[in-house]
DNA sequence: AAGTCGTGGAT
DNA sequence: TATCCAAGACT
């Protein structure tokens, strides 16, 4: 849950989880969609695919335990370089070499690598190596990782905090709140779609769930255009991706959502239809929707839809 | 090996 | 409002 996700926003999901599924072969033996449910939120939905799988392989074919050695674990699906580091030292005491975000930054600082990211990752990769002691791995890491968190932040490092400040060349040189550089990002894309918001007779929404693979990956949406970066006309949309034969009535404003590398304007058309239509999908009500799993920008369309609609 | 993959908090 | 970025992984 932690990758490239802050403590803060985990910490109630880590709470759930762990309280739904107490132990490995609870997860393992917990459906896919019932994850996806409780991941729901959170973002990467990939970890959440991964997770599952996971714990199936390790509760099936594994005999329950963990591999502790670190190139079995990185076999693992969800679990990269960093994270079977990570596992190899903290859980299993072992030395084991671990860079993730923050120990990137606190030693591009330390030893003033200027260095455009990624680049520089092999060249701080030996660094870490060469700083990571045997004794109390571990600690060493969640060390690092804190005073990055913490003081050695992106912006405006507490350098005067800092208990590194004499031996940090970056901050001799006046460097340490610039590095690591980074290459310019290209601006985002817009994408827009237009989103069909069906409400039945007896208050049920129309659901339907992506496909298992790709952005959103086995979560439920409402029913919509491709995303394309082009707008579309109301007639453009119903005759492309209109779930069922109806009025669409627009709804005012439009929602707005940015992914990791595009944003995405969605306008919302609603449709009320009979008590028995014929689309394909999931109907839930509207005071159940806590139980689907639904993407935070789902999320926000539904919000979008009762508030101008209803 | 660059692109893909979410979301919310901080500034 | 715009930008950055977080206990990265996968393709």
């Amino acid at each position: 849950m932690l990758q490239q996700t802050t403590v803060s926003v985990v910490k109630p999901y880590f709470h759930a989880f762990i309280t739904r599924w107490p132990t490995l072969a609870d997860l393992a033996q917990a459906t896919l969609e019932d994850v996806l449910a409780a991941w729901a939120g959170l973002g990467y939905y990939a970890r959440a695919r991964n997770l599952h799988q996971c714990a199936q392989e390790v509760a099936f074919t594994g005999n329950g335990t963990f591999p502790t050695d670190t190139h079995a674990l990185q076999r693992l699906p969800g679990i990269g370089a960093y994270t079977a580091a990570a596992m190899t030292a903290i859980a299993f005491g072992r030395r084991a070499v671990a860079v993730d975000g923050n120990i990137e930054r606190v030693l591009a600082r330390l030893f003033a690598v200027t260095d455009f990211l990624p680049a520089a990752r092999s060249h701080i990769r030996i660094l870490a190596d060469a700083l990571t002691p045997e004794n109390r791995c571990g600690d060493f890491i969640q060390a690092v990782m804190d005073l990055g968190a913490t003081l050695c932040t992106p912006r405006q490092p507490a350098c005067m905090l800092c208990p590194l400040q004499r031996e940090c060349v970056g901050f001799q040189q006046g460097l340490a709140a610039t590095l690591p550089a980074r290459a310019g990002q290209s601006p985002h894309p817009i994408h827009y779609g237009i989103a069909f918001f069906v409400l039945r007779k007896d208050g049920a929404v129309l659901l339907r769930r992506r496909p298992p693979k790709g952005l959103l990956g086995g979560m439920m949406e409402v029913p919509s255009t491709p995303w394309r970066d082009d707008f579309w006309t109301l007639e453009e949309a119903v005759a492309a991706a209109a779930p069922l034969s109806l009025e669409w009535h627009p709804l005012p404003g439009t929602v707005r959502h940015v992914f990791t590398h595009f944003r995405l304007d969605m306008r919302v058309v609603m449709g009320e239809a009979g008590s028995n239509p014929a689309a394909r999908g999931i109907w839930s009500a509207l005071d159940r929707m806590d139980e689907q799993a639904l993407p935070s920008v789902m999320r926000k369309i539904l919000v979008h839809a009762i508030r101008f609609g209803m």
